[in-house]
DNA sequence: AACCCGGGGGT
DNA sequence: ACCCCAGGGTT
């Protein structure tokens, strides 16, 4: 038995029921490979079903709003996937029509859609042959065939794919490359790798060597950086501030409650006498109704510490500049806006009206 | 080529 | 505390 033999047969009696195996809509096969991008089946599922109940269609997406958008990506993370998709189905719109492209570079050529999910939905829609590397698969062959170059870099890139070119089964790569992906998902997994059952056992330099543990090599990782996020919520009657975020920063397109950030830890009386404090409320007595606990909110590259500081302005205040460039709305309405975990588990514990993002289960 | 972008779950 | 995940865009 080759390895293509071997793997699609191991895959055929182990693989997992996911919806969108069972289907040949690229616009389908598209919204699975951008929700699975750096995030597991379990999470992303929920999110799957949701998102095309609401958008059936490439139609659907792109005449959509950017925030009912958002707000169905909420708590995914990796927002710009979002804005992409959002910003792409608009182009199959304009360029191709609505019908989703059937060529590879076309695909490619998509914004948020790189070699590997131009790769994958090329396979699994359009049975064209092109070979998917990602995480798993380089595990795979780094392990079957000891590659030691650390994955990221373009040497080891180069060998990853030429591999995948060479032992990509020409006649079926959408099963192929469905197989591989499964494989390093449930059974060639990153830790305890289930090695005394494996159809590679004979063939696996990892094994072989009794090495399994260094592949694939790792990464250098980045100290995340540590911020503090102080949100105020002030409240005016039954409503209080909030404004997109934008620029070039975690969490564009999410809305948020007027933020005081520091990049080291504020006492009360530094909040009061900062700069960015008087921006809002100039010398005005605002009143402090509460302050919470610091919430850690952990990302991969970051460490953000936010407090939360429930205050209220007295009646007939003239609202200062700053917050005139906010959006004024009411507690029960806070629902609408997409926003992030953080905020969205402080408002769930503690917010009036705001309830959690129904993202199934 | 290096850096940036979230969030969750496993160990 | 550390690891990893069906990566892509920007600089």
């Amino acid at each position: 038995m080759n390895f293509s033999e071997k793997l699609i047969g191991w895959f055929e009696k182990n693989k997992r029921d996911l919806p969108w195996r069972k289907t040949k809509n690229p616009y389908f096969i598209w919204v699975s490979e951008i929700i699975l991008q750096q995030t597991r089946v379990e999470q992303g599922l929920p999110y799957y079903k949701r998102f095309i109940k609401k958008f059936p269609t490439i139609k659907d997406l792109a005449t959509a709003r950017e925030d009912d958008v958002m707000k169905q990506w909420q708590g995914l993370g990796y927002y710009s996937r979002a804005r992409n998709m959002h910003c792409t189905a608009k182009e199959i719109c304009k360029s191709y029509k609505g019908k989703f492209p059937e060529k590879f570079e076309e695909i490619l050529s998509l914004k948020g859609i790189g070699k590997y999910t131009a790769s994958a939905i090329s396979s699994f829609a359009f049975n064209l042959p092109f070979p998917v590397v990602d995480g798993n698969v380089q595990r795979v062959f780094a392990r079957i065939f000891g590659i030691s170059d650390s994955s990221g870099f373009a040497v080891a890139e180069k060998k990853f794919y030429s591999l995948g070119h060479k032992l990509l089964d020409k006649t079926n790569p959408g099963t192929f490359n469905q197989a591989i992906m499964e494989f390093g998902a449930i059974h060639c997994t990153p830790l305890l790798p289930k090695c005394n059952h494996c159809v590679f056992s004979g063939d696996c330099f990892a094994l072989k060597t009794n090495r399994v543990k260094e592949f694939p090599s790792k990464k250098i990782k980045v100290k995340p950086r540590t911020r503090f996020f102080y949100y105020l919520i002030i409240k005016a009657g039954d409503s209080t501030f909030i404004k997109k975020r934008k620029g070039n920063d975690i969490w564009i397109d999410l809305y948020e409650f007027p933020l005081i950030e520091s990049a080291k830890a504020l006492s009360k009386n530094e909040i009061l006498h900062s700069a960015q404090w008087k921006n809002f409320f100039g010398n005005i007595s605002v009143k402090i109704i509460s302050i919470s606990k610091y919430q850690k909110h952990i990302l991969s590259h970051q460490l953000i510490n936010g407090q939360f500081w429930e205050v209220e302005m007295p009646s007939g205040t003239k609202i200062k500049q700053a917050l005139k460039t906010f959006q004024l709305v009411k507690f029960t309405n806070l629902n609408k806006f997409p926003v992030s975990r953080m905020i969205e588990k402080y408002m769930v514990e503690n917010g009036e009206g705001f309830t959690k993002n129904n993202r199934g289960k």
